[in-house]
DNA sequence: AATTTCATCTTGACAATGACAAGATATCAC
DNA sequence: GTGATATCTTGTCATTGTCAAGATGAAATT
């Protein structure tokens, strides 16, 4: 197994066309994303996508589900390098790991937002999309001690986390807060945690 | 002038495009969105949108512009409404016409802040969107007595609120804040006060 | 081991689209 | 009234997504 090459089976396309594909739409962005363009750079027939991912929108689905299960990684990577345990801090640690995803993957981050969760959403998606958003509100729960799909208050409190981290992150990466130049922002982080504090209330 | 049929001259096509291609995105969103569409709704030839706004990209761009300033009517609008003139009560209700613009045009809102900016874009544009930050800028002006401009800590109150308002708009207009189908959304505009109230701080 | 079966990949085709060039038509300047 | 210009159309080409049919190689069956 595992040819790369010189065979006519190409022994794990589907890996490979995901990989080129996040390639493909980090350099183009989605607007720009193309099937073939993802063909080509594989070295593969212009339809071998097809059998894979059906069509186009099968194959932005499974990016943006590989990168919800990325997504949720990252905020726990994060919180796994925050040396207090402190649910506050963790709760702090799971956002900047938000950033750090949103940061690192923006065209990603975005096509993530943007898939509609229109008619035939793929069910991994909806699953990894809702897995990222159980673990905030599994963080909120922890802070307060109560579960926010019980408790109306955490779950504004659940809201309002999102919302902040969630609104700096696509401001930040799509530049808008650019042109401010300004002084806050020259700490990323910590004015992250600066208006997550505030969020939390 | 203004000969609306039958005419080889249209007489007022950029404003008919502009029309008809808004109505296309709020229908197709902006990936089905397509410049022959846009002409065959106006009743045009498929390349006579080319010679009012050169490029789909221009056509987008177009529309991305008239947004943003309606997108500052919107906010002017809900202020205009708000019977108190004290200057956080001012600035919550320019926080719910920011909501209100995104809920009656999800498409070309998220148009505007997907619209690269990138390398060439439009003048206008630009301008645009920035006389749209500005007024929230100058809303926590008032609130605060100093420019941001001056005053980090205001900066990072304009921030905080952007962020939030915005990530709000954002999730709520993209319906994942709807499977939680949770109770603290049921005044959505009173949600919506309720955070940015945190955001200010 | 030979044959069948099946997943995998390719080739070819078609309609839709964006972009461009060249031409047609109406309005305007003089 | 005549030419200049802006406006719109027609025709064309390359690219793209999608589908259908065929080619290839691996696995299963006998």
């Amino acid at each position: 197994m595992l040819k790369t090459k010189d065979s006519y089976h190409h022994g794990d396309l589907s890996a490979a066309l995901l990989k080129a594909g996040e390639a493909v739409l980090a350099e183009t962005g989605v607007e720009g994303f193309s099937l073939r363009a993802v063909a080509k750079r594989v070295g593969v027939s212009h339809s071998a996508p097809a059998h894979h991912f059906g069509d186009a929108r099968g194959l932005l689905d499974a990016l943006a589900t590989e990168g919800f299960r990325r997504f949720l990684a990252a905020m726990e990577a994060r919180q796994a390098v925050e040396p207090s345990k402190d649910p506050r801090q963790q709760l702090l640690a799971s956002g900047l790991g938000y950033l750090d995803f949103a940061v690192g993957s923006p065209a990603l981050f975005r096509l993530m937002f943007a898939a509609e969760r229109s008619h035939p959403k793929s069910e991994e998606l909806t699953a990894a999309a809702r897995a990222s958003f159980m673990h905030l509100a599994d963080g909120v729960a922890r802070l307060r001690g109560v579960s926010p799909y019980q408790a109306p208050a955490a779950m504004t409190d659940v809201m309002a986390i999102w919302s902040m981290v969630h609104g700096f992150a696509e401001l930040y990466v799509s530049g808008r807060l650019g042109p401010l130049d300004c002084q806050p922002l020259a700490d990323r982080d910590g004015f992250l945690v600066e208006i997550l504090d505030r969020a939390i209330g």
